[in-house]
DNA sequence: CGACCACTTGAGCTCGCTCAAGACTAGTGG
DNA sequence: CCACTAGTCTTGAGCGAGCTCAAGTGGTCG
């Protein structure tokens, strides 16, 4: 993963596709707009860099810590430097929707009404973040307006995340949501090892069940038969070999 | 519906939720930064509305014609004035997904990838939106950094839509999920009355469907359950009387 | 009046949920 | 070293919500 070093020199902050906002891309990017590398990923320039650090804090958190509780005061935003971060939402009848999984570079913690957090936030693994207190942000802001422009680009991969997440679950067949999820991970350095196509399955069965809307045992029933057809092979229950263009079929069709 | 009026000396945009970045709410908005009104809307300064008004243009749609398609260059973004927008993404596998209305205030078009739009839009009924060139817009962020703070916390606006339209389609039983979406419904002056409590439905069973992630029949089904229970009361299949509190407690039990 | 469209209702089947038991791993203590 | 426990994952059996296919209803327009 090259977005997003522990290096504090460089913050990379992910930014997959476009936004005409933002200027041109594959261009040469406006010398005074948002920087976007090779890899599309956004990159603050020195200075701007320089003004968040000086308002940034990094924290490092154990497997499992919460970061922050649905209904918190929210009074920092977040960006994963290390690790993963999985975003919860509980629902008034009780019920348990993982609304995103964050991962290296990704911006997280935004997501207020009323001042409060819409969702929780847990360290899914052991993990390295950059806390941003709000209103040192917002006075940076009024300062550089380039560092909004990346949080506005940084906003809209937010939404385009949301979105995918959302058409990935109303598939209808729950094989086509879990060889889905499956490619999704896929997309992550942090646990997929293009070389041998093996995944590292950094959350248990539950979560992958509340991401997906369904339950732990058809997670697991699925996982079944996707083995059966030859598209994924589970070395242990956190590492599967996947048969990447079998999977792309499959949620074509 | 008092945000976005006709009006073009007043253009609000709505902003139902607070975000920390935009500064203190509920507050006296600070002189510097957007400021919101009482009833939540974001309402730009006039100096900006005025730069907004020489680079926007007024554009009037029939009902169904096509704003933009998937995989169009995205060269404008628009403000929903008067009627309703149907924003829908086209699966590999045939499905159609409809994955936001977009009401009077609504900002919309800017979801793109690669510079092309991940969804289509078409006009629900017949409308009246403000079609912003993104270039020009790009142009005027940079001279006016405040109208950017706007743009960010309308992008946070639609990310808390879309994460509760994902709440929304998971809730396991499709009742709730048609009870859900007519409460949201009811939210809009639009096209619900609150003086009788009747909603007028703008959109077709099938456009309901997509929209929930189910069937037409089974969306007609849930309405009957719905009318049998005494929630809600068809006058015809486009006007439904509803029990706003019973729909409530539906939906939290 | 008939054609067409959107909506509703019916009947049967299937996918996925529920409840329940079994398998595997890791940690603990004798 | 082997129970014993506890946690996670897998597998099984039965049932029911919702999908599919199909027919029926009502409204609109030529």
């Amino acid at each position: 993963m090259n977005a997003a070093t522990g290096d504090s020199s460089a913050l990379h902050i992910r930014a997959p596709g476009t936004l005409p906002l933002a200027g041109p891309q594959g261009t040469t990017p406006l010398p005074t707009g948002p920087q976007v590398d090779s890899s599309g990923n956004l990159v603050l320039s020195p200075a701007t860099l320089a003004a968040l650090s000086s308002i940034s804090t990094t924290v490092r958190l154990k497997d499992g810590a919460p970061i922050f509780h649905q209904g918190d005061t929210a009074d920092f935003l977040y960006v994963v430097l290390k690790g993963a971060v999985r975003m919860s939402h509980q629902l008034e009848d009780g019920r348990n929707q993982i609304v995103a999984f964050e991962w290296p570079g990704d911006l997280f913690g935004g997501l207020v009404e009323q001042d409060t957090h819409l969702n929780a936030a847990n360290a899914l693994t052991d993990c390295q973040l950059v806390r941003l207190p709000h209103g040192a942000l917002v006075r940076l802001f009024e300062k550089d307006p380039q560092l909004q422009g990346s949080f506005l680009i940084e906003a809209m991969s937010s939404l385009r995340t949301s979105q995918r997440h959302l058409l990935l679950v109303t598939h209808q067949r729950v094989i086509k949501r879990v060889a889905g999820f499956l490619l999704e991970c896929s997309g992550q350095p942090t646990c997929f090892n293009t070389a041998t196509n093996t995944l590292t399955l950094i959350m248990d069965r539950s979560d992958i069940a509340d991401y997906l809307g369904t339950t732990i045992e058809t997670v697991s029933r699925c996982l079944g038969t996707l083995e059966e057809q030859g598209m994924i092979q589970r070395m242990d229950p956190r590492h599967i070999r996947l048969d990447l263009t079998c999977l792309r079929r499959l949620l074509a069709e």
